[in-house]
DNA sequence: AGCGGAACCTGTCGGC
DNA sequence: TGCCGACAGGTTCCGC
């Protein structure tokens, strides 16, 4: 499900609902949701400490916490969190439920179980962060950081975008959606590109994703806000899920194929 | 080291 | 109508 948009918008519907609650208890529902732990141990370990900040890193939640822990918390395709008033019992899919200090309770629902929560005594000690590459809204993602990895690789620039330790929370369909708009094919291989189509590349992942996040995500089936509402970006796609649609640029039919297991969705009249 | 493919899960949709 | 395969926004692991 969610890419670098949809998580941040998930952050910040957060970021006002449970900054500053403190967690008075805890049921972890299914024990794969928090692997290294058990459900038991964990709640346990999160009982009694107050949420001091949500932010995010790539497609990761970071909840800060007090006395000095993190929980880091991953949606993976179907994983949501929900703030609402406490449920009478917990919703087929609920993973676990933390009942706040304003007797609200926050809900991690993940229909297909991919979704983690695990806990670190501190961000600076999870190694799975430190892997990650730059995130691509900041000054650290442009062509001067870009174009010497892609002359490097004989991967496919598409699936190379996936790549997070490239670039860190570009998914299925922004991928799809930056190579459209800079009228690069998705199946060129990253060291044929062209400066220019590199900084092309910069200049629309940024563009893109802040326009998604502007737009609370997107929706294709099952994303949504902490308050249940749909993203709108979808509305704004211009290839991804079209196949066989009319380009928007030049009316060639776009087309789907599958690189490294994923669709691809694409047009072969403008993207060269 | 780096690659491709399978695995982790459940639900939905389209074709026969 | 019903069954069966394909597919879904992501990451990790395994074998070569």
């Amino acid at each position: 499900m969610p890419e670098l948009p949809e998580v941040e918008t998930v952050v910040r519907g957060l970021r006002s609902l449970i900054t500053g609650q403190t967690i008075q208890r805890a049921e972890v529902y299914r024990e794969k949701t928090v692997p290294g732990s058990t459900p038991q141990a964990f709640a346990a370990a999160i009982q009694g400490h107050t949420i001091k900040s949500v932010t995010r890193r790539a497609k990761y939640l970071l909840f800060q916490l007090e006395p000095n822990s993190v929980l880091l918390g991953h949606l993976r395709m179907t994983g949501k969190f929900v703030v609402a008033d406490p449920p009478s019992e917990p919703a087929p899919h609920d993973r676990a439920w933390f009942w706040l200090g304003n007797g609200q309770v926050l809900i991690f629902t993940d229909m297909r179980n991919f979704g983690t929560l695990e806990l670190f005594p501190s961000a600076t000690e999870i190694p799975k962060l430190q892997v990650l590459g730059p995130e691509p809204l900041t000054e650290d993602f442009d062509a001067r950081y870009l174009y010497p990895r892609l002359k490097a690789s004989s991967k496919e620039i598409k699936p190379f975008l996936l790549d997070q330790r490239l670039v860190a929370g570009i998914g299925n369909i922004y991928a799809s959606e930056i190579l459209f708009a800079s009228s690069v094919l998705p199946q060129r291989s990253s060291h044929s590109l062209k400066k220019k189509e590199v900084q092309a590349i910069v200049e629309n992942t940024r563009r893109i994703l802040l326009s998604a996040i502007e737009y609370n995500g997107t929706s294709v089936s099952d994303f949504r806000q902490v308050d249940e509402k749909t993203g709108e970006f979808q509305n704004f796609l211009q290839v991804y899920d079209k196949e066989s649609q009319p380009c928007p640029r030049c009316e060639v039919p776009l087309q789907r194929i599958v690189q490294q297991q994923r669709s691809t969705f694409f047009c072969i009249g403008c993207q060269k």
